[in-house]
RNA sequence: GUCUCCAUCGUCUAGCGGUUAGGACACCGGGUUUUCAUCCCGGCAACAGGGGUUCGACUCCCCUUGGAGAUGCCA
Protein backbone atom coordinates (compact mmCIF):
# COMPACT_ATOMS: atom_id res chain seq x y z
CA UNK A 1 0.00 0.00 0.00
CA UNK A 2 1.38 3.40 -0.63
CA UNK A 3 1.90 6.23 2.03
CA UNK A 4 -0.53 8.76 1.42
CA UNK A 5 -0.80 11.49 4.05
CA UNK A 6 -3.14 14.29 4.31
CA UNK A 7 -3.13 18.04 6.44
CA UNK A 8 -5.92 19.02 6.97
CA UNK A 9 -7.02 22.59 8.27
CA UNK A 10 -10.02 24.55 8.74
CA UNK A 11 -10.18 28.10 7.22
CA UNK A 12 -11.05 29.29 10.97
CA UNK A 13 -7.97 31.55 12.11
CA UNK A 14 -4.75 32.07 11.37
CA UNK A 15 -2.17 29.01 10.67
CA UNK A 16 -0.05 28.38 13.85
CA UNK A 17 3.23 26.90 14.87
CA UNK A 18 1.45 24.01 15.99
CA UNK A 19 -0.41 23.23 12.96
CA UNK A 20 2.17 24.06 11.04
CA UNK A 21 4.42 21.67 12.69
CA UNK A 22 1.76 19.07 12.24
CA UNK A 23 1.94 19.66 8.26
CA UNK A 24 5.89 19.58 8.75
CA UNK A 25 5.42 16.11 10.09
CA UNK A 26 3.15 15.10 6.95
CA UNK A 27 5.58 16.36 4.75
CA UNK A 28 8.34 14.66 6.31
CA UNK A 29 7.15 11.13 6.54
CA UNK A 30 5.35 11.83 3.14
CA UNK A 31 8.98 12.56 1.45
CA UNK A 32 11.00 9.95 3.70
CA UNK A 33 8.62 7.07 2.56
CA UNK A 34 8.36 8.31 -0.97
CA UNK A 35 4.56 8.91 -0.82
CA UNK A 36 2.14 11.59 -1.20
CA UNK A 37 0.99 14.64 0.54
CA UNK A 38 -2.18 15.38 0.58
CA UNK A 39 -3.84 19.24 1.16
CA UNK A 40 -7.59 18.89 2.20
CA UNK A 41 -9.76 21.82 3.08
CA UNK A 42 -11.89 21.10 6.08
CA UNK A 43 -14.24 24.08 5.56
CA UNK A 44 -17.55 22.50 7.01
CA UNK A 45 -17.85 25.29 10.14
CA UNK A 46 -20.16 27.84 8.03
CA UNK A 47 -19.72 30.04 10.63
CA UNK A 48 -16.25 29.92 11.97
CA UNK A 49 -15.20 30.43 8.01
CA UNK A 50 -13.04 33.17 6.96
CA UNK A 51 -12.17 33.08 3.42
CA UNK A 52 -8.41 34.93 4.49
CA UNK A 53 -7.64 32.24 6.95
CA UNK A 54 -7.37 30.05 3.70
CA UNK A 55 -4.71 32.37 1.97
CA UNK A 56 -2.77 32.50 4.95
CA UNK A 57 -3.28 28.50 5.21
CA UNK A 58 -1.76 28.25 1.79
CA UNK A 59 0.76 31.32 2.08
CA UNK A 60 2.45 29.45 5.42
CA UNK A 61 2.73 26.41 4.11
CA UNK A 62 4.48 27.32 0.46
CA UNK A 63 6.84 30.18 2.17
CA UNK A 64 7.99 27.01 4.40
CA UNK A 65 8.57 24.69 1.74
CA UNK A 66 5.87 22.48 2.63
CA UNK A 67 4.00 21.69 -0.94
CA UNK A 68 1.73 19.35 -1.95
CA UNK A 69 1.54 16.73 -4.44
CA UNK A 70 -2.84 16.96 -4.34
CA UNK A 71 -4.83 19.88 -3.13
CA UNK A 72 -7.51 22.39 -4.32
CA UNK A 73 -5.88 24.29 -6.53
CA UNK A 74 -3.64 21.68 -8.61
CA UNK A 75 -6.46 19.05 -7.79
CA UNK A 76 -5.59 15.53 -8.15
CA UNK A 77 -6.98 12.15 -8.33
CA UNK A 78 -9.60 12.85 -5.34
CA UNK A 79 -10.79 16.28 -6.21
CA UNK A 80 -12.61 18.34 -4.82
CA UNK A 81 -10.35 18.93 -2.04
CA UNK A 82 -12.26 21.11 0.03
CA UNK A 83 -14.86 19.68 2.16
CA UNK A 84 -17.67 22.07 1.43
CA UNK A 85 -17.32 21.06 -2.26
CA UNK A 86 -17.99 17.30 -1.37
CA UNK A 87 -21.33 17.82 0.80
CA UNK A 88 -23.27 14.69 -1.15
CA UNK A 89 -20.65 12.19 -0.25
CA UNK A 90 -21.04 13.33 3.20
CA UNK A 91 -24.81 13.16 2.91
CA UNK A 92 -24.83 9.34 0.96
CA UNK A 93 -22.78 8.38 3.69
CA UNK A 94 -24.79 9.54 6.50
CA UNK A 95 -28.19 7.79 4.55
CA UNK A 96 -26.30 4.47 4.77
CA UNK A 97 -25.53 5.09 8.77
CA UNK A 98 -29.38 5.78 9.00
CA UNK A 99 -30.36 2.62 7.21
CA UNK A 100 -28.18 0.67 8.47
CA UNK A 101 -29.39 1.57 11.91
CA UNK A 102 -26.18 3.02 13.29
CA UNK A 103 -27.21 6.51 13.21
CA UNK A 104 -30.55 8.33 13.95
CA UNK A 105 -32.17 11.63 13.45
CA UNK A 106 -32.29 13.73 16.38
CA UNK A 107 -35.07 16.54 16.53
CA UNK A 108 -33.94 18.23 19.51
CA UNK A 109 -33.96 21.95 19.33
CA UNK A 110 -30.79 23.79 20.45
CA UNK A 111 -32.70 25.70 23.01
CA UNK A 112 -33.50 21.78 24.82
CA UNK A 113 -29.52 21.07 24.41
CA UNK A 114 -28.83 24.67 25.98
CA UNK A 115 -31.01 23.63 29.00
CA UNK A 116 -29.69 20.19 29.22
CA UNK A 117 -26.54 21.72 29.61
CA UNK A 118 -27.30 24.50 31.95
CA UNK A 119 -28.79 22.09 34.14
CA UNK A 120 -25.67 20.18 34.91
CA UNK A 121 -25.76 17.25 32.63
CA UNK A 122 -23.10 16.45 30.95
CA UNK A 123 -23.13 15.39 26.72
CA UNK A 124 -26.29 14.40 24.97
CA UNK A 125 -29.08 12.25 26.76
CA UNK A 126 -29.67 10.79 23.91
CA UNK A 127 -33.46 11.80 23.96
CA UNK A 128 -34.14 11.49 20.39
CA UNK A 129 -32.17 7.94 20.16
CA UNK A 130 -35.72 5.99 20.12
CA UNK A 131 -38.04 7.55 19.05
CA UNK A 132 -41.21 5.64 18.30
CA UNK A 133 -42.66 6.30 14.71
CA UNK A 134 -45.28 8.69 15.96
CA UNK A 135 -42.50 10.75 17.50
CA UNK A 136 -40.55 10.44 14.61
CA UNK A 137 -43.34 11.89 12.58
CA UNK A 138 -43.99 14.68 14.82
CA UNK A 139 -40.23 15.44 14.72
CA UNK A 140 -40.08 15.42 10.87
CA UNK A 141 -43.90 17.31 10.75
CA UNK A 142 -42.27 20.28 13.14
CA UNK A 143 -40.35 21.09 10.15
CA UNK A 144 -37.11 22.92 12.52
CA UNK A 145 -34.99 19.98 10.84
CA UNK A 146 -33.06 17.55 12.28
CA UNK A 147 -29.33 16.31 12.79
CA UNK A 148 -28.28 13.19 12.69
CA UNK A 149 -26.52 11.71 15.25
CA UNK A 150 -23.76 7.87 15.36
CA UNK A 151 -25.42 5.44 17.67
CA UNK A 152 -22.95 4.93 19.88
CA UNK A 153 -22.66 1.28 22.11
CA UNK A 154 -23.44 1.29 25.60
CA UNK A 155 -21.81 -1.79 25.90
CA UNK A 156 -18.24 -2.69 25.47
CA UNK A 157 -15.14 -0.55 24.34
CA UNK A 158 -13.53 0.60 21.59
CA UNK A 159 -9.56 0.51 20.70
CA UNK A 160 -6.75 0.83 18.40
CA UNK A 161 -2.79 0.54 18.28
CA UNK A 162 -1.72 4.14 17.91
CA UNK A 163 1.07 4.42 16.07
CA UNK A 164 3.05 6.88 18.68
CA UNK A 165 0.96 6.17 21.92
CA UNK A 166 1.04 2.52 21.37
CA UNK A 167 -2.88 1.01 22.75
CA UNK A 168 -5.66 3.53 23.37
CA UNK A 169 -8.82 1.85 24.92
CA UNK A 170 -12.05 3.10 25.32
CA UNK A 171 -14.67 2.62 27.03
CA UNK A 172 -17.97 2.59 25.35
CA UNK A 173 -19.76 4.46 28.08
CA UNK A 174 -16.78 6.70 27.80
CA UNK A 175 -17.10 8.01 24.18
CA UNK A 176 -19.12 11.37 23.77
CA UNK A 177 -23.31 10.10 23.86
CA UNK A 178 -23.85 9.75 20.19
CA UNK A 179 -21.86 12.86 18.60
CA UNK A 180 -23.51 15.08 15.24
CA UNK A 181 -22.00 13.56 12.42
CA UNK A 182 -24.49 15.64 10.02
CA UNK A 183 -25.55 18.94 11.11
CA UNK A 184 -29.00 20.59 10.43
CA UNK A 185 -27.47 22.46 7.80
CA UNK A 186 -26.54 19.43 5.48
CA UNK A 187 -22.66 19.86 6.58
CA UNK A 188 -21.21 17.27 7.93
CA UNK A 189 -19.20 17.35 11.18
CA UNK A 190 -15.69 16.66 11.29
CA UNK A 191 -16.45 13.16 12.63
CA UNK A 192 -18.16 12.07 9.14
CA UNK A 193 -16.07 14.59 6.96
CA UNK A 194 -12.73 13.34 7.84
CA UNK A 195 -13.53 10.09 7.60
CA UNK A 196 -15.08 9.89 4.63
CA UNK A 197 -12.16 11.43 2.81
CA UNK A 198 -9.54 9.51 4.83
CA UNK A 199 -11.18 6.80 2.86
CA UNK A 200 -11.89 8.01 -0.23
CA UNK A 201 -8.19 9.75 -0.59
CA UNK A 202 -6.86 6.89 0.50
CA UNK A 203 -5.18 8.19 3.08
CA UNK A 204 -2.74 5.46 4.73
CA UNK A 205 -1.31 7.39 7.43
CA UNK A 206 -3.50 10.30 9.43
CA UNK A 207 -1.35 12.45 11.44
CA UNK A 208 -3.27 14.72 13.99
CA UNK A 209 -2.57 16.47 16.86
CA UNK A 210 -3.13 14.69 20.56
CA UNK A 211 -6.15 16.38 21.50
CA UNK A 212 -7.75 14.39 18.84
CA UNK A 213 -7.38 10.96 20.67
CA UNK A 214 -10.78 11.18 23.14
CA UNK A 215 -12.65 10.77 19.76
CA UNK A 216 -10.81 8.47 17.51
CA UNK A 217 -13.51 5.85 18.90
CA UNK A 218 -16.09 7.67 17.06
CA UNK A 219 -14.32 7.52 13.91
CA UNK A 220 -13.51 3.86 14.32
CA UNK A 221 -17.59 3.60 14.94
CA UNK A 222 -18.14 5.29 11.99
CA UNK A 223 -15.64 3.92 9.89
CA UNK A 224 -16.73 0.07 10.83
CA UNK A 225 -20.49 0.94 10.71
CA UNK A 226 -19.35 2.44 6.79
CA UNK A 227 -17.33 -0.48 6.29
CA UNK A 228 -13.91 1.39 5.16
CA UNK A 229 -10.65 0.70 5.84
CA UNK A 230 -8.43 1.92 9.11
CA UNK A 231 -5.55 4.16 8.22
CA UNK A 232 -2.74 4.24 11.02
CA UNK A 233 -3.63 6.81 13.63
CA UNK A 234 -0.58 8.68 14.82
CA UNK A 235 -1.25 11.35 17.49
CA UNK A 236 1.18 13.61 17.60
CA UNK A 237 1.91 15.74 20.76
CA UNK A 238 1.36 19.03 21.23
CA UNK A 239 2.76 21.82 20.96
CA UNK A 240 2.48 25.02 23.24
CA UNK A 241 2.68 27.96 24.35
CA UNK A 242 5.30 29.23 26.63
CA UNK A 243 2.90 29.03 29.62
CA UNK A 244 2.58 25.69 28.52
CA UNK A 245 -1.26 25.76 27.53
CA UNK A 246 -2.53 25.23 24.24
CA UNK A 247 -1.39 27.13 21.51
CA UNK A 248 -4.33 29.94 20.84
CA UNK A 249 -4.95 33.78 20.67
CA UNK A 250 -3.42 34.32 24.36
CA UNK A 251 0.09 33.81 22.94
CA UNK A 252 1.19 36.44 20.96
CA UNK A 253 3.86 35.59 18.40
CA UNK A 254 2.23 32.15 17.15
CA UNK A 255 1.43 32.90 13.79
CA UNK A 256 3.46 31.80 11.00
CA UNK A 257 2.85 34.43 9.09
CA UNK A 258 4.18 37.12 12.02
CA UNK A 259 7.87 35.13 12.11
CA UNK A 260 7.65 35.47 8.12
CA UNK A 261 7.30 39.07 8.69
CA UNK A 262 9.92 39.94 11.27
CA UNK A 263 12.60 38.01 9.13
CA UNK A 264 13.15 34.58 10.26
CA UNK A 265 13.65 31.87 7.64
CA UNK A 266 11.52 29.63 6.58
CA UNK A 267 14.64 26.97 6.91
CA UNK A 268 14.97 27.45 10.82
CA UNK A 269 11.52 27.59 11.48
CA UNK A 270 11.31 23.97 9.57
CA UNK A 271 14.44 23.04 11.32
CA UNK A 272 13.13 24.10 14.89
CA UNK A 273 9.65 22.80 14.53
CA UNK A 274 11.12 19.67 13.37
CA UNK A 275 12.98 19.24 16.36
CA UNK A 276 9.73 19.76 18.94
CA UNK A 277 7.82 16.74 19.72
CA UNK A 278 11.03 14.39 17.37
CA UNK A 279 14.31 13.70 17.45
CA UNK A 280 17.14 12.10 14.98
CA UNK A 281 18.32 9.70 17.99
CA UNK A 282 21.63 11.38 18.24
CA UNK A 283 23.16 15.18 18.67
CA UNK A 284 22.92 16.53 15.34
CA UNK A 285 20.47 20.00 15.50
CA UNK A 286 20.57 21.88 11.95
CA UNK A 287 19.31 20.25 9.44
CA UNK A 288 18.19 21.55 5.80
CA UNK A 289 15.03 20.37 4.65
CA UNK A 290 16.65 17.24 2.72
CA UNK A 291 18.54 16.20 5.89
CA UNK A 292 15.56 16.30 7.86
CA UNK A 293 13.19 14.04 5.27
CA UNK A 294 16.29 12.15 4.72
CA UNK A 295 16.78 11.59 8.64
CA UNK A 296 12.94 11.47 9.42
CA UNK A 297 11.16 8.72 11.11
CA UNK A 298 7.89 7.14 12.79
CA UNK A 299 10.34 5.91 15.71
CA UNK A 300 11.86 9.55 16.56
CA UNK A 301 8.73 10.86 17.73
CA UNK A 302 7.64 11.78 20.75
CA UNK A 303 5.02 11.50 23.68
CA UNK A 304 5.54 14.90 25.76
CA UNK A 305 4.13 17.80 24.17
CA UNK A 306 6.49 20.26 23.71
CA UNK A 307 6.85 24.19 24.00
CA UNK A 308 8.02 26.34 21.12
CA UNK A 309 10.64 28.09 22.34
CA UNK A 310 11.84 31.81 21.12
CA UNK A 311 15.07 31.91 22.03
CA UNK A 312 16.21 28.57 20.00
CA UNK A 313 14.68 29.71 16.82
CA UNK A 314 16.67 33.09 17.26
CA UNK A 315 19.71 30.73 17.19
CA UNK A 316 18.10 28.49 14.50
CA UNK A 317 17.98 31.78 12.63
CA UNK A 318 21.20 33.12 12.97
CA UNK A 319 23.06 29.54 11.74
CA UNK A 320 20.79 29.29 8.83
CA UNK A 321 21.57 32.76 8.01
CA UNK A 322 25.20 32.48 8.26
CA UNK A 323 24.77 29.12 5.73
CA UNK A 324 23.40 31.75 3.25
CA UNK A 325 25.83 33.20 0.43
CA UNK A 326 26.56 36.88 -0.08
CA UNK A 327 23.95 36.97 -2.75
CA UNK A 328 21.07 34.80 -0.99
CA UNK A 329 21.48 36.62 1.67
CA UNK A 330 20.75 39.68 0.13
CA UNK A 331 17.97 38.92 -1.54
CA UNK A 332 16.50 38.27 2.07
CA UNK A 333 17.46 41.37 3.33
CA UNK A 334 16.75 43.33 0.02
CA UNK A 335 12.77 44.05 1.12
CA UNK A 336 13.79 44.90 4.84
CA UNK A 337 16.20 47.66 3.68
CA UNK A 338 13.61 48.88 1.58
CA UNK A 339 10.64 48.95 3.85
CA UNK A 340 13.07 50.71 6.39
CA UNK A 341 14.67 53.03 3.64
CA UNK A 342 17.79 52.25 3.37
CA UNK A 343 19.74 52.43 0.65
CA UNK A 344 23.17 50.58 -0.14
CA UNK A 345 23.42 51.64 -3.29
CA UNK A 346 24.90 49.07 -5.69
CA UNK A 347 26.78 47.37 -2.86
CA UNK A 348 23.74 45.18 -1.57
CA UNK A 349 25.97 41.67 -1.46
CA UNK A 350 29.02 43.67 0.02
CA UNK A 351 26.05 45.22 2.97
CA UNK A 352 24.72 41.83 3.40
CA UNK A 353 28.21 40.05 3.87
CA UNK A 354 29.17 43.01 6.52
CA UNK A 355 26.12 42.43 8.48
CA UNK A 356 25.63 38.47 8.20
CA UNK A 357 27.21 37.55 11.33
CA UNK A 358 25.43 40.10 13.81
CA UNK A 359 21.84 39.16 12.54
CA UNK A 360 19.75 37.33 14.51
CA UNK A 361 16.13 38.08 12.47
CA UNK A 362 15.97 40.03 8.74
CA UNK A 363 14.20 42.81 10.63
CA UNK A 364 17.17 43.83 12.45
CA UNK A 365 19.49 44.41 8.86
CA UNK A 366 18.56 47.78 8.64
CA UNK A 367 19.54 49.49 11.94
CA UNK A 368 23.30 47.36 11.50
CA UNK A 369 23.20 49.64 8.10
CA UNK A 370 21.85 52.85 9.43
CA UNK A 371 25.38 54.47 9.34
CA UNK A 372 24.28 54.59 5.35
CA UNK A 373 22.21 57.66 6.30
CA UNK A 374 22.63 61.17 6.99
CA UNK A 375 26.70 62.47 7.69
CA UNK A 376 26.65 61.93 11.45
CA UNK A 377 26.82 65.48 13.27
CA UNK A 378 29.08 64.43 16.49
CA UNK A 379 30.72 66.97 19.26
CA UNK A 380 34.25 66.81 19.63
CA UNK A 381 33.98 64.69 22.94
CA UNK A 382 32.00 62.02 20.88
CA UNK A 383 34.53 61.75 18.45
CA UNK A 384 37.30 61.70 20.91
CA UNK A 385 38.20 58.55 22.60
CA UNK A 386 38.23 58.19 26.33
CA UNK A 387 42.30 57.98 26.37
CA UNK A 388 43.28 60.56 23.50
CA UNK A 389 42.41 64.16 23.57
CA UNK A 390 40.85 66.47 20.89
CA UNK A 391 43.91 67.61 19.21
CA UNK A 392 45.89 64.04 19.19
CA UNK A 393 42.60 62.40 17.46
CA UNK A 394 42.73 65.32 15.27
CA UNK A 395 46.42 64.71 14.33
CA UNK A 396 45.29 60.77 13.98
CA UNK A 397 42.76 61.31 12.08
CA UNK A 398 44.37 63.20 9.68
CA UNK A 399 47.45 60.86 9.85
CA UNK A 400 45.40 57.86 8.68
CA UNK A 401 43.11 59.13 5.89
CA UNK A 402 45.96 58.64 3.18
CA UNK A 403 46.15 55.08 4.98
CA UNK A 404 42.76 54.43 4.30
CA UNK A 405 43.00 54.82 0.42
CA UNK A 406 43.80 51.12 -0.35
CA UNK A 407 40.46 49.88 1.11
CA UNK A 408 38.51 51.73 -2.14
CA UNK A 409 40.89 49.98 -4.21
CA UNK A 410 38.82 46.89 -5.17
CA UNK A 411 37.32 43.78 -2.88
CA UNK A 412 39.41 43.56 0.56
CA UNK A 413 42.89 42.24 -1.11
CA UNK A 414 44.65 45.53 0.64
CA UNK A 415 42.42 45.80 3.99
CA UNK A 416 45.62 43.47 5.62
CA UNK A 417 48.07 46.29 4.50
CA UNK A 418 46.22 48.92 5.46
CA UNK A 419 45.45 46.95 9.16
CA UNK A 420 49.60 47.04 9.30
CA UNK A 421 49.73 50.56 8.34
CA UNK A 422 47.11 51.55 10.50
CA UNK A 423 48.97 50.17 13.75
CA UNK A 424 52.43 51.22 12.56
CA UNK A 425 50.62 54.76 12.54
CA UNK A 426 49.10 53.87 16.07
CA UNK A 427 52.51 53.17 17.55
CA UNK A 428 54.19 55.89 16.18
CA UNK A 429 52.34 58.40 17.94
CA UNK A 430 52.14 56.14 20.95
CA UNK A 431 48.05 55.62 20.65
CA UNK A 432 46.36 52.79 20.98
CA UNK A 433 45.39 50.62 18.21
CA UNK A 434 42.13 50.00 18.78
CA UNK A 435 41.34 53.92 20.06
CA UNK A 436 42.80 54.78 16.30
CA UNK A 437 39.63 52.44 14.74
CA UNK A 438 37.73 53.59 17.43
CA UNK A 439 37.87 57.61 16.46
CA UNK A 440 37.94 56.44 12.91
CA UNK A 441 34.81 54.40 13.76
CA UNK A 442 32.93 57.46 15.00
CA UNK A 443 34.14 59.67 12.22
CA UNK A 444 32.77 57.36 9.67
CA UNK A 445 29.72 56.18 11.10
CA UNK A 446 29.14 58.25 13.98
CA UNK A 447 28.15 55.20 15.95
CA UNK A 448 30.66 53.01 18.89
CA UNK A 449 29.26 49.79 17.03
CA UNK A 450 29.31 49.54 13.68
CA UNK A 451 30.47 46.05 10.87
CA UNK A 452 34.16 45.41 10.38
CA UNK A 453 35.36 49.02 9.31
CA UNK A 454 37.43 48.35 6.07
CA UNK A 455 34.09 46.58 4.55
CA UNK A 456 31.90 49.31 6.14
CA UNK A 457 33.75 52.17 4.54
CA UNK A 458 33.52 50.43 1.35
CA UNK A 459 29.87 50.04 1.12
CA UNK A 460 29.66 53.97 2.77
CA UNK A 461 31.86 54.96 -0.31
CA UNK A 462 35.33 56.58 -0.35
CA UNK A 463 33.64 59.89 -1.02
CA UNK A 464 31.35 59.86 1.87
CA UNK A 465 33.94 58.64 3.83
CA UNK A 466 36.31 61.28 3.61
CA UNK A 467 33.97 63.64 3.60
CA UNK A 468 32.56 62.33 7.24
CA UNK A 469 36.66 62.12 8.38
CA UNK A 470 37.28 65.81 6.66
CA UNK A 471 34.67 67.04 8.95
CA UNK A 472 35.62 65.18 11.90
CA UNK A 473 39.26 66.48 11.83
CA UNK A 474 37.32 69.62 11.55
CA UNK A 475 35.60 69.77 15.16
CA UNK A 476 38.25 68.07 16.59
CA UNK A 477 40.15 70.75 15.54
CA UNK A 478 38.01 73.49 16.30
CA UNK A 479 37.61 72.39 19.68
CA UNK A 480 41.50 71.73 20.56
CA UNK A 481 42.14 75.34 19.84
CA UNK A 482 39.39 76.74 21.45
CA UNK A 483 41.09 74.62 24.38
CA UNK A 484 44.37 75.92 24.00
CA UNK A 485 45.53 72.24 23.46
CA UNK A 486 44.17 71.02 26.55
CA UNK A 487 42.21 68.17 27.20
CA UNK A 488 38.84 68.37 25.54
CA UNK A 489 36.85 66.30 27.66
C1' G B 1 -17.22 16.50 37.76
C1' U B 2 -15.94 12.39 34.29
C1' C B 3 -12.64 10.40 30.71
C1' U B 4 -7.93 10.38 28.05
C1' C B 5 -2.88 11.45 27.25
C1' C B 6 1.73 12.96 29.27
C1' A B 7 6.04 13.45 33.03
C1' U B 8 14.83 13.62 32.30
C1' C B 9 18.35 20.38 33.41
C1' G B 10 14.40 26.96 32.93
C1' U B 11 13.46 25.24 27.40
C1' C B 12 14.09 21.38 23.16
C1' U B 13 15.84 16.57 23.88
C1' A B 14 19.34 11.59 24.07
C1' G B 15 18.65 7.39 27.12
C1' C B 16 15.09 1.93 25.24
C1' G B 17 17.79 -2.61 33.32
C1' G B 18 24.14 -1.82 34.90
C1' U B 19 26.15 5.55 32.03
C1' U B 20 30.60 10.21 36.05
C1' A B 21 22.55 10.65 33.10
C1' G B 22 24.88 12.94 27.00
C1' G B 23 23.88 17.12 23.50
C1' A B 24 21.59 21.91 22.12
C1' C B 25 19.30 26.81 23.48
C1' A B 26 19.28 30.27 27.37
C1' C B 27 22.32 31.94 31.45
C1' C B 28 27.30 32.83 33.92
C1' G B 29 32.69 32.95 33.37
C1' G B 30 37.20 33.07 30.11
C1' G B 31 39.75 33.39 25.26
C1' U B 32 40.27 35.25 19.97
C1' U B 33 39.02 40.08 17.84
C1' U B 34 38.91 46.64 15.35
C1' U B 35 33.64 48.09 18.33
C1' C B 36 29.45 44.89 18.11
C1' A B 37 28.69 40.17 16.64
C1' U B 38 30.58 35.51 15.19
C1' C B 39 33.77 31.73 16.82
C1' C B 40 36.40 28.72 20.68
C1' C B 41 36.93 26.94 25.82
C1' G B 42 34.82 26.27 30.66
C1' G B 43 30.74 26.44 34.30
C1' C B 44 25.70 26.20 36.30
C1' A B 45 21.58 22.95 35.79
C1' A B 46 17.35 17.30 35.53
C1' C B 47 15.51 11.71 36.23
C1' A B 48 8.15 14.98 40.40
C1' G B 49 7.10 11.74 45.00
C1' G B 50 6.00 6.89 47.06
C1' G B 51 5.53 1.85 46.62
C1' G B 52 6.67 -2.58 44.13
C1' U B 53 9.38 -6.15 40.21
C1' U B 54 14.68 -7.22 39.89
C1' C B 55 21.13 -9.07 41.99
C1' G B 56 20.46 -4.08 39.97
C1' A B 57 16.02 0.89 38.16
C1' C B 58 15.79 7.29 34.70
C1' U B 59 14.39 2.94 32.07
C1' C B 60 9.15 -2.21 33.70
C1' C B 61 4.26 -2.19 36.91
C1' C B 62 0.94 0.41 40.47
C1' C B 63 -0.50 4.68 43.28
C1' U B 64 -0.05 9.87 44.36
C1' U B 65 1.04 14.58 42.59
C1' G B 66 1.56 17.80 38.63
C1' G B 67 0.56 19.38 33.53
C1' A B 68 -2.28 19.18 29.17
C1' G B 69 -6.48 17.75 26.33
C1' A B 70 -11.54 16.01 25.56
C1' U B 71 -16.39 16.28 27.20
C1' G B 72 -20.11 21.35 20.93
C1' C B 73 -25.16 21.22 15.13
C1' C B 74 -15.81 23.81 16.30
C1' A B 75 -12.27 21.46 14.10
Amino acid sequence: MSVRVRFAPSPTGSMHVGNVRTALFDVLLARSLGGSFVLRVEDTDRNRYDPQSLEDIYGSLRWLGLTWDEGPDIGGPHAPYVQSERLERYQVAAERLLSGGHAYRCYCSSQRLAQLRESGHVGYDRHCRDLSEEQRRSGEASGSGSVVRLRVPEEGSVGFEDGILGTVERAAADITADPVLLKSDGFPTYHLAAIVDDAEMEISHVLRSQEWVPSTPIHLLVQEALDLPRPAYLHLPPVNGPDGRKLGKRHGATAVAEFRERGYLPEAMVNHLALVGWSPGDDRELFSFDELAAAFSLEGINKAPGIFDHGKLDWFNGQHLRRLDDAALAQRVRPYLAEAGVDVGGALDAAAALIRERLTVLVDAPQWLSFLGQDPRLSAAELTPKRLDAAATAQLLRAAQPLLEPVWAGADAADDAVDASLRQLADDHAAKFGDLMMALRMAATGSKVSPPLFGTMRVLGAEATRRRIARAIDTLTAAANANGGATSD
